[in-house]
RNA sequence: GGGCGAUUAGCUCAGACGGUUAGAGCGUCUGCUUUACACGCAGAAGGUCAGAGGUUCGAGUCCUCUAUCGCCCACCA
């Protein structure tokens, strides 16, 4: 009775929640999470994507961190030295918005405050809830070493701005400049292009009628934006447009305003577009920009930094860009220089963060010189030096590093790294340095001032995998992990955050970040659709963790999960993957209950004999060949199939058929028996739990654990799952014998239930069968067992022919091997039965002649390779074998 | 304007290198309180692998085109 108390003692449902914090205190206390520098061996790094500091987990994260956790815990696990570094982003402009908003619920201001007044409030802020993201991603079990923990405006990432900042401008990549860029009137600073999304919009386009100022006549220029004609400063036209060849160096009056506008030529006006006439605006548009710096017209910036006109704008000053634009039409259509509006789709630029429109103006900005710095980043990935998963992002990274632009770096906030530059207030010069300087080196002033921005919060990111481990500094850390082996992240971040990275890197560091970058899709609603806080469909992690646990989640992530692709996450994968740790946990209470009286033959779990049951001999095998199968996809980064491997392996091998099989041999063997399965289903489980642990860290922890403390002390067991060794496949253990056999034995009791089911025989109730097997085949001692207890056959009777008894009123089971015949009296009808022979026997034929074809087939057998010849021989062979069967049962009935 | 992805069972998705009768989970249907598990067990039904061509002895898999959906890039006045 024994039995009955220890199931007891173990609850008869997973429990995550009385689980989870107490094992993962059990890692963080046990330093498990901390590698040790051993250069003996290499090291496999992943640094994690910083969250924002005032973030919340989202679902993003979950499938990262669930990502990223599994190959560091993998590596772990294969006795590589595993850093997992985690860390936090002050994340500029989300950060100022948030806390700004926080403010001015108190009625207070960032401006009222001041600088270093608001700063103190972020930092506030960031003390008080800064680690609340920490403590989400360890509710995920994520393996971080949280000794090295980093947040970007810590002293080390801060001094590593500052270092690169300094180095690049001495080099002379990054420079300062008037130049047109994008502006975001509502956050009031400056964005780089990839901060700019554009969206497709419905507008106008407006024909507006600029009079020739000789009065010959007029031109018809197109636009969007009618708006910004008080910033024209010229109008172009395509220097081969024969239509216009007079026009060029004559002029127009600007309507509205009266001014004179010079007529350029330039190849940037297509020809086929609108009138051929664009109307030049340097100060608020880039293509205008351009044309204008290659035809000498001046800029006129008409738009003060919120968004309102200026004086520039003469009568329309002090009105919004839609005021203006509606007053400006107006007026056009008083003067009679409006000529038409017609309907227009166009796209038009918004603020990533706040979503208002982009307005492109001429400001004063400190820029990175990229392309001479995308180049060794480029070469990188073409020789392979670093490695995109999935390959086709390599395209897209080859594309955008071949058209790389300047990147503007500057940001009108006050929350960040502060721009490393001073400018002598008496002499003009301007110093850059890493520390502070105290005076001007040119004329000995002590009167200098910062530069007012901060940087691009994607700067300090970019520097991120050799910030974090002490870089300026030549630290142990950064000789050691440095390049880091993974970076897994969203594709969506691949030019923000990736290609910065290695730019940085390489620029840096000498080498690239990292060997590898494995890309992850989106995580998608159930109906598909991207999860977004305004939609109001996002799933919340942590409140999924409450409900089925963060194994369960970890394991719903990464189902059927491959590299790039985007995947939805519904209640279905949830409750699938909670399904399966709790089967997970009650196939180990059956294993550990019967470990309590496992005696003598326990003794050898850990390491046992070779099988010499052939219900062992199968196990092994087939656990081993998935240890090679699992082990292959996971360094194929294929972890969705190594997840797979594992679930089915576990499911419908070892729980469906090996424990059941085994319930009867410990039914019938006393405790010490030699043959006992114990060792057996002890050795199995703790593999399983080893190899599904990177997948199900803490449920695996946990079975693990407790299935130590009841069985004999392994003496080379670790102290914990998570430093266990990760199972490799042994070869000497794979059976083919034994996998063909037990496969019968699983066809014969597949055979006998579906009969079963075909002709309603209750569950509990025995039928007699007769098995006939060519030679002595399996059917001896414990499969005979199997077949009786699974099928529920009372007598089985066995005989070894091959051809079976078939009669008027039993059933025959046609096997690849074999017959088995059943007496059902008073069941069968013999029309039926002779009806559903015929039809097995048509099937069988309709793939014989198949396979005879192909055989017969010259080509076929001059062209393909020996093996699938011969391959093909043998299914044809044991194909007319069986048809064979099936006719001659099929004669004895008619005959 | 360029580029990419998806299209496989009712739903959600796997199917490296071309080679058994194309798989899983969920759902559906039929039975089961079989002392590990009803978060379970046994059984079943369900697929012209989007369409059309091509390469090959052989195509869900490779090539071309088409369709639908989605995404990215681009100075679309």
């Amino acid at each position: 009775m024994t039995q009955i108390k220890s199931l007891s003692e173990i609850p008869r449902a997973y429990e995550p929640q009385t689980v989870e914090r107490r094992i993962y205190e059990f890692w963080s206390d046990g330093g498990y999470f901390t590698p040790e520098i051993d250069h003996t061996r290499e090291p496999f790094t992943v640094i994690m994507p910083p969250p924002n500091v005032t973030g919340e987990l989202h679902m993003g994260h979950a499938l990262t961190i669930a990502l990223e956790d599994l190959m560091v815990r993998w590596h772990r696990m294969k006795g590589e030295p595993a850093l997992y570094l985690p860390g936090s982003d002050h994340a500029g402009i989300a950060t100022q918005v948030v806390v700004e908003r926080m403010l001015a619920g108190e009625g207070v201001s960032r401006h009222d405050l001041g600088r270093d007044g608001f700063n103190d409030s972020v930092w506030q802020w960031v003390d008080r809830y800064g680690s609340r993201i920490y403590e989400q991603t360890k509710r995920i079990g994520a393996s971080c070493d949280w000794t090295r923990a980093a947040f970007t405006l810590d002293e080390g990432p801060s001094s590593a701005v500052r270092t690169t900042f300094v180095n690049l401008y001495k080099k002379g990549l990054i420079y300062r400049g008037e130049r047109i860029t994008n502006w975001c009137p509502r956050c009031r600073t400056a964005l780089s292009d990839l901060e700019v999304k554009y969206q497709e919009e419905n507008g106008n386009l407006y024909y507006i009628r600029y009079l020739l100022e000789d009065g010959s006549g007029a031109l018809i220029v197109a636009t969007t934006r009618p708006e910004t004609l008080l910033g024209d400063t010229g109008v172009a036209v395509n220097s081969d447009d024969e239509r216009y060849t007079d026009c060029i160096g004559k002029s127009v009056v600007l309507p509205a305003l009266g001014r004179t506008l010079p007529i350029v030529g330039d190849e940037a006006v297509e020809l086929g577009f609108g009138t051929g006439a664009l109307k030049v605006t340097p100060g608020h548009d880039a293509t205008d920009f351009e044309i204008g710096q290659r035809n000498g017209l001046q800029s006129v910036s008409v738009m003060n930094l919120d968004g309102t006109l200026n004086a520039n704008a003469g009568p329309y000053e002090g009105q919004s860009m839609a005021e203006a634009r509606k007053n400006i039409v107006e007026r056009l259509e008083a003067d009679g220089l409006l000529e038409r509006v017609e309907p227009y789709q166009h796209s038009v630029g918004h603020c990533d963060r706040c979503d208002d429109v982009v307005e492109p103006i001429i400001t004063n900005q400190w820029y990175v010189k990229m392309e001479p710095l995308a180049k060794p980043a480029r070469d990188a990935v073409a020789n392979g030096d670093t490695r995109i998963i999935p390959d086709r992002f390599a395209k897209v990274y080859f594309n955008w590093m071949d058209n790389i632009r300047d990147w503007c770096i500057s940001r009108q906030l006050w929350w960040g790294h502060r721009i490393p530059v001073w400018y002598c207030d008496d002499c003009d010069e301007v110093i850059v340095e890493i520390d502070d300087p105290t005076k001007c080196g040119a004329c000995g002033s002590g009167a200098l001032t910062q530069d007012d921005d901060v940087l691009d919060t994607w700067f300090s990111s970019g520097l991120w995998t050799h910030s974090t481990l002490g870089w300026p500094n030549d630290t142990e850390d950064l000789d050691y992990f440095y390049p880091t082996s993974v970076m897994e992240t969203g594709y969506d971040i691949l030019f923000f955050w990736v290609a910065r990275m290695m730019v940085m890197g390489i620029e840096n560091m000498g080498a690239p970040p990292f060997h590898t970058v494995y890309l992850h899709g989106l995580v998608l609603d159930p109906e598909g659709v991207k999860m977004s806080k305004t939609r109001g469909n996002v799933l919340d992690p942590l409140q999924l963790i409450d409900l089925y646990g963060a194994d369960a989640l970890r394991f719903a992530l990464t189902i059927g999960n491959s590299p790039g692709n985007d995947q939805r996450l519904n209640e279905q994968k949830l409750e699938a993957s909670r399904n399966f740790a709790n089967k997970l946990w009650n196939a180990a209470r059956f294993v550990m209950s019967n470990l309590e009286d496992g005696g003598t033959a326990l003794e050898c779990w850990y390491n046992p004999k070779l099988p010499a049951h052939r219900q062992d001999r199968w196990i092994m095998s087939r656990l081993n060949r998935v240890a090679d199968d699992v082990g292959r996809y996971m360094e194929e980064y294929q972890f969705g199939e190594a997840q797979r491997a594992i679930h089915d392996f576990f499911w419908h091998e070892f729980a469906d058929w090996y424990i059941e099989m085994a319930k009867i041999r410990l039914r019938a063997n006393d405790a010490s028996d030699a043959e006992s399965p114990l060792p057996y289903l002890a050795y199995v489980l703790e593999r399983v739990l080893r190899m599904l642990h990177p997948f199900m860290p803490f449920v695996t922890e946990e079975i693990w654990q407790r299935l130590g403390e009841r069985v004999p002390a392994d003496p080379d067991a670790p102290a914990a799952l998570i430093i266990a060794e990760y199972p490799e496949a042994d070869a000497a253990l794979y059976d083919d014998e034994a996998e063909s056999d037990i496969a019968l034995v699983m066809e014969i009791v597949r055979s006998i239930r579906n009969m079963r089911a075909e002709f309603r025989i209750q569950q509990h109730q025995r039928i007699e069968a007769a098995l006939d097997l060519p030679g002595d085949g399996v059917a001896a001692g414990a499969e005979a067992d199997a077949i009786k207890m699974l099928a529920r056959v009372e007598p089985l009777t066995i005989g070894a022919d091959g051809e079976g008894t078939a009669s008027a009123d039993s059933v025959s089971l046609v096997l690849s091997k074999g017959v088995v015949t059943i007496p059902l009296r008073g069941l069968v009808d013999l029309d039926k039965e002779r009806e559903r022979l015929q039809g097995e026997a048509a099937d069988i034929d309709r793939n014989r002649e198949r396979l005879a074809a192909r055989l017969s087939d010259s080509r076929f057998l001059s062209r393909a390779p020996a093996e699938v010849i011969e391959r093909e021989r043998e299914r044809l062979d044991s194909m007319e074998a069986r048809k064979g069967r099936v006719e001659d049962i099929l004669g004895r009935l008619s005959g």
